[in-house]
RNA sequence: CGGGGCGUAGCACAGCCUGGUAGUGCGCACGGUUUGGGACCGUGAGGCCGCAAGUUCGAAUCUUGCCGCCCCGACCA
């Protein structure tokens, strides 16, 4: 029924494009790669942000800020995150700017830094750098933090939400005492990442671990949860890293042990950003626009009114405000739309591009016969109720599109996952789109040579993976598991 | 950074080839008729035609340069 709204089969892209802008998500701004949130994609975000803020909470974290500047020698510190960075860095190298005679400003090239300062594409060098001096004993460990901040990364292409040069995330920066207290710090994380994505986006993901050509750069391992979105490519969602000694040891983070001895502390770090504000886009919605999770959605129940004369309007709203109320009182966010400049109809297809779960619909024909109109925006289905108790039917309806939300995106996902043993089938199946599975011999240059061939890239090496004896799908070599390939945003 | 497309009203676009009063639709304002799936009629407001230089009596239109945006690739969360 929308007006215009591309269909996902004939332009995937352009189809997630006009998503984000016709629900009113975000827009591209007038500087180049980076977007404006606006109001309602906003508070998506903020239901993310309370959402993981409170998991993060509930396992002994607390948030801090760190400098948005990143001086270049901490960047260099440690070698293979400087290198893994350098590329996509903003780099502020004056600190004054000054009339340049024709109306205009330019760079005072008198107010040159003596250090440039980088503007963070992450922070484990600024906060390790502080936490040289927070760390002295062991008793000052564990440092659980986290932070909600933006970050920049030069990016060639962009594309809103998946990947801009601007964007926020939250990024956990944890210190330990021992590795293994470090290394149970990032599957805990990880899992909290997919009990979040599972529960709250209604979006399965696979977790697992990288390949040592996709893992972050400065970290020992890096784990993350793999999503599939309905165009059949992969999106990673979350990363969570086991950072070993790297950084203490660039930073001389050092503390003494219970037996009186110096030991380098064990680091973490973690992040998802507003590129699963994307993941939410491209795993739920249709052609009519935006289909959200209730837990997620900014609006959870639409009421409009269906009239004719404003007496035929107030006599509605009698009946709508103490429904209204107790949709309130059980803390569901309720919107009653009796704007007049706008007719039903209207209506109906906005909130249903706007992706809010349940719309109510009642008219003079619904008074007479006590009923009301409930909408699922989900399966597009219709049905009148009676309007005695609708509140708490409602209550339950929203568990109920959350759970099929969830379980259609399983479902989906299920039937494009695939596990692969033959070369030919291999490639057709990576055309095709789908996560699949498949025996690799764990060397860096079959998994480049197979890019290369193919386009598709080790996602993860699922953790829950069975041990099989196999074959390599590119070399024949031995393999003891399947790993997850997929072309990828 | 390569390849392609495009900058004209808030948005989507036509006009450009062949130079001569800047247009259409949506949206907006006002009035009226409507109202159970994106209503209709009337009136009206809204423009430095991306920027700069050039050609010309005259440039949205022709020439050159610049800037920006989008799509497709290489790089990445």
């Amino acid at each position: 029924m929308s007006k215009g709204l591309p269909k996902r089969s004939e332009n995937y892209s352009e189809w997630y494009n006009e998503i984000v802008k016709r629900a009113d998500l975000a827009e591209n701004s007038a500087v180049r790669g980076c977007m404006v949130i606006k109001p309602y994609g906003f508070a998506i975000w903020e239901k993310m942000q309370r959402a993981l803020d409170d998991m993060f909470k509930a396992t002994g974290h607390q948030n801090a800020y760190f400098p948005l500047f990143v001086p270049r020698s901490f960047l260099e510190k440690e070698e293979e995150h400087a290198e893994g960075f350098a590329k996509e860095c903003a780099v502020v190298t004056h600190y004054r700017l000054k009339a340049d005679g024709e109306g205009g400003l330019m760079v005072d090239p008198n107010a040159k830094l003596e250090e440039e300062l980088i503007i963070r594409p992450t922070s484990e060098t600024v906060i390790w750098n502080a936490y040289k001096n927070w760390i002295q004993s062991w008793r000052d460990l564990p440092i659980l933090v986290n932070q909600w901040a933006n970050v920049v990364r030069w990016e060639m292409r962009t594309r809103i939400f998946l990947r801009t040069a601007e964007f926020l995330w939250q990024e956990g920066h944890t210190a330990h005492a021992t590795e293994k207290e470090a290394i149970a710090e990032t599957e805990q994380m990880l899992d909290i990442y997919a009990d979040f994505a599972e529960n709250w986006m209604a979006l399965p993901v696979i977790k697992g671990m990288k390949t040592p050509n996709e893992r972050f750069a400065g970290a020992v391992e890096t784990y993350c949860i793999e999503g599939l979105m309905q165009d059949g490519k992969a999106l990673q969602c979350g990363t969570s890293h086991f950072l070993g000694q790297n950084f203490a040891k660039s930073f001389d983070v050092k503390f003494v042990n219970k037996e009186n001895q110096l030991e380098y502390a064990w680091a973490t770090s973690w992040g998802v950003s507003t590129r699963l504000m994307g993941a939410l886009i491209m795993a739920h919605s249709d052609d009519n626009g935006l289909v959200l999770p209730p837990k997620l959605a900014p609006i959870q129940v639409v009421i409009v009114p269906i009239y004719k004369s404003p007496e035929d309007l107030a006599a509605i709203s009698e009946k709508v405000e103490p429904i209204v109320k107790e949709l309130k009182a059980a803390g569901i966010s309720v919107k009653f739309d009796d704007s007049d400049n706008q007719r039903s109809g209207w209506k109906f297809a906005e909130y249903e591009l706007r992706g809010v779960p349940i719309r109510l619909g009642l008219g003079m024909r619904d008074l007479e016969n006590g009923t009301i109109e409930v909408a699922r925006r989900d399966t597009l289905t219709k049905e009148s109720m009676p309007i005695d108790g609708v509140a708490e039917s409602v209550k339950i309806l929203l568990d109920k599109i959350q759970a099929s939300v969830y379980q259609r995106a399983l479902e989906f996902r299920d039937t494009n996952t695939f596990p692969v043993d033959d070369w030919d089938e291999f490639c057709d199946r990576v055309e095709k789109g789908g996560f699949v599975l498949a025996h690799w011999d764990g060397t860096s240059e079959t998994e480049e040579q197979i890019k290369e061939k193919t386009k598709a890239t080790i996602r993860c090496i699922p953790l829950n993976a069975p041990v099989e004896d196999g074959k390599c799908i590119l070399t024949g070599n031995a393999s003891d598991k399947r790993v997850l390939f997929a072309k990828a945003y």
